[in-house]
DNA sequence: ACAAAAGTGTTTTCTATACACCCATGG
DNA sequence: CCATGGGTGTATAGAAAACACTTTTGT
């Protein structure tokens, strides 16, 4: 269980004496691929456990640029689409004695058995581009489909609950184009828009309600290699649909 | 200036040293007086500069328990609604030297001239509950109107403007009825939407749509002392209140 | 030719808005 | 009796929802 090296340990309290003690940031990167939610998961070195990945913040860095920081890591992006949606502050956030006997992590009487205040930040990102590493304390990075979670570490399969409503609560304001690749399918959207909020979308009003919107432009390629009609391909438009968010309209309600 | 008398200032040592460093809350309590929007500000000793009332959280006590005890010192009651609405984490927040200078206050070379990132939360309460309380560090505790406000030390202005527009953008789903007494009317009602949307409404409206919500029950009671019409007393519905509130059903966009 | 997804218009229902008059009360 | 805010209904416009068939494509 426990084959965390020494020098990793090192390393980590290293780095925790440059960040903020108490405080910490966990992550749910969203991404969308083959019509379902999936956000990425680290697995902790020698167990099958998983968890968000997260970090902590310098002790002269902005939370955002250490979500940014954080993420860039784990997913190899430079851009990315950050959100901070909920602050987990409760003194007491899941059962320690069981985490660290699933992590088989040697925390208890090291500074790590304080008690952490957790600013949850979501990332909307486009599946394709991501490249998952894992980080020092884990040994595999990797999407996982939101309705088929493990029973995560930590207080995290919560984090996800929150982070999810809270994006389907602010949806008309968020830039859903992070998670298409640069350009994509009308069904394509729709099934985007579906599985965020979780039930169907009547297709026609969409298409109605989208062209009418004119957040997209439609491009004259067509996706091909499907058996069936081909599909025109969409982008988003670079001044309409900024816009279209900032002002909030754009729900299906 | 400098008349803080150094024992406050020990006690004050002593409290930060209780509490989680560079992590801060900040309180934007929101009350509803005579048809404005007002929120209590804090008045530092020996100056004539205000501020939002805050504190720090104890090392092992939960982020919104912090904020109740900080708001119960300042406000006097026991129960109240708050939300968390922003994490203010950049490394510069406000011009500290100037910040110094106006409060006159002697931190540069103490434990207090650490980056803070504060977490933002606003309450909503009863503004003729409060009885205000100025803290240690403050003469005076009142309330402000909110288009009347002055330069504030701090970020504090910039941390007011975002808790409006969050109470604003959350408005369906939060239980405006704690700004209000037991029983008001329904001008008053329409007033307080209108005032915290910036924009009037339509009472024939109004009046329909609050109606058809089922949230209100009308008394029997009327006001009276007006020299006009005396308008009817309503409360909210104990039951039909909460469920359109968790709903979000309830938009006067 | 067929199976399956893409694409499109019209009708109906509901919701939002605009709008004007009488009523009640205290002074 | 008058000044002022309280209280109500209806008509219209716009938005959302329901609904079915034709087109396209690879196999």
């Amino acid at each position: 269980m426990k084959n965390f090296d020494q020098t990793v340990i090192q390393y980590f309290r290293q780095e925790a004496e440059l960040s903020i003690h108490y405080l910490s940031i966990d992550c749910v990167v969203f991404g969308f691929h083959e019509g379902r939610m999936r956000v990425l998961l680290l697995r902790w070195k020698g167990t099958n456990e998983w968890s968000l990945p997260g970090g902590f913040i310098r002790k002269t860095e902005s939370a955002d640029a250490a979500a940014v920081r954080i993420l860039r890591e784990r997913t190899g992006l430079q851009q990315l689409f950050l959100q901070q949606f909920h602050i987990f502050g409760d003194a007491i956030r899941y059962d320690e004695e069981d985490t660290w006997r699933r992590i088989g992590f040697p925390v208890d009487r090291s500074k790590w058995s304080e008690r952490t205040i957790s600013l949850g930040y979501y990332a909307l990102v486009e599946y394709a581009e991501v490249t998952p590493r894992p980080d020092l304390l884990s040994d595999a990075c990797d999407w996982w489909s939101l309705d088929e979670l493990p029973n995560l570490l930590f207080d995290h399969n919560h984090i996800i609950d929150v982070a999810l409503a809270g994006l389907r609560r602010q949806l008309p304001y968020q830039p859903i184009s992070h998670l298409l690749p640069e350009t994509f399918t009308m069904p394509e959207l729709q099934r985007l828009y579906e599985t965020i909020l979780g039930r169907t979308l009547d297709a026609r009003n969409f298409y109605k309600k989208v062209q009418a919107s004119g957040i997209l432009q439609r491009t004259d390629e067509r996706r091909t290699g499907t058996p069936y009609k081909s599909p025109y391909l969409y982008r988003f438009d670079p001044v309409a649909y900024p816009a279209v968010i900032r002002g909030g309209h754009l729900s299906f309600l």
